[in-house]
DNA sequence: GTGGTCTAGACCACA
DNA sequence: GTGGTCTAGACCACA
């Protein structure tokens, strides 16, 4: 859970963010029970009602169910997670075109930064698709 | 001058950025004169206060010069506008990568994905060099 | 904290200034907590923005760092305090050698002078590393 | 005629002590002519009005006459320069030791890098009445 | 309570 | 008109 304290974007969207994030890499899986918010709040060193604003906007998304007494938990919806990946990746990717946009880039140019910024020394001819 | 007055971040910072893609892009050339913070402040709809924040922003970095009853210029350093388009590009490269990796993509996926969202409706295969 | 209100040197300017000099003085530490700007601002009777612009350029400078919603603190670096004492009293001694230079005083002058400013009365043959 | 544009000092009040200090000098005259405010104003880069509030100053702080048609010149009367020259010492020593002593220094302090300030490399010892 | 942003508007020095 | 400072006070995220 990374969290920048001195963001403008609040702490409990970046909470929510990494839940995501967590969840499309795989390391958080439908079901899996998350830590209550006080838990979360001395793990993270965050106030325990900034968690729970993070909670209540991820149950708000349709991200978590909580059963009282219980717990806070990954819904069971194995459809959601493809759904989160390919809806954050998307929107990274429409950012990202739009901020080189913005800087007045071309796709070709966009494609090789984003290529240069992957494979950072290499030789840039060759066939890319077998280095990584 | 694009303003989302309903993002976490501050209009102020916006501003600065907006300048600098501006130049970036050309828009804006080493020497020309900005509106005076009260001008920009009715165009953009903002209280002259906020506009004078991101001016005092951009001296600060080193972006403008002000002569004290004159108005506020861009500096007249033509490296400046290289250092920033390079400079903010690979930093829009950085976070579209962290971003992804974040999501557990791997750099095949977001050279594809990109590549998709630049072209659309295009077939994908081929050599992505003469398209565009 | 002495503010001169009629000034031409902007109050959160001397605002800076007091704090570097408590700081020079032994009076705040590395880690002392400072009153909250709005604390600050009924204190010395000037308006919460005011003490917010001096604490902003106060963090600029590295002095102090701020955590938000807990405060603002002197940074933690004692070496940053004798720094700053010993590049304020070198600013001191450099504008007091300009200034009586301008008025076409001789090195022997401003030494006799700055001894006759210091102990009014006093002989001024003698021994000075005595008296004080 | 050396005018700091980014001084909170008003560039009006920085004209009047650099007269005064040329005056100190020796390098204005009783008697004198000095240049029109419109001559001025070419020779420091600064509006017109800005060098008439300077004279006007000058003026009514008895350093000046305006003889209408033939210009202004410095007031024909000895005993001022002197006083001048003094008043304008005495009060940069004033200042010299309100600041240091603000920064905790103790006037042995304040005599000794006063001396090292105008002799950077010399011993320090020996008698400094020989130097220069 | 604490810092951060923003609006609204006054007044000043200077061009 | 132009930038700079300041007051007064609102609202927000976070502790």
């Amino acid at each position: 859970m990374q969290l920048n304290f001195n963001s403008p974007i609040p702490i409990y969207m970046q909470m929510v963010d990494e839940v995501k994030k967590a969840l499309a890499r795989g390391e958080l899986a439908p079901g899996d029970k998350i830590p209550s918010h006080k838990e979360q709040a001395q793990i993270s060193k965050v106030n325990p009602n900034t968690v729970q604003k993070a909670y209540q906007e991820m149950e708000r998304e349709g991200l978590t169910e909580t059963l009282r007494g219980q717990g806070t938990f990954i819904k069971n919806d194995p459809t959601m997670l493809i759904q989160i990946r390919s809806e954050m990746a998307q929107a990274a990717v429409r950012q990202f075109i739009d901020e080189m946009q913005g800087l007045g880039m071309v796709p070709d140019e966009m494609e090789r930064m984003l290529h240069e910024g992957l494979h950072p020394k290499g030789k840039k001819g060759g066939n890319n698709r077998d280095e990584t």
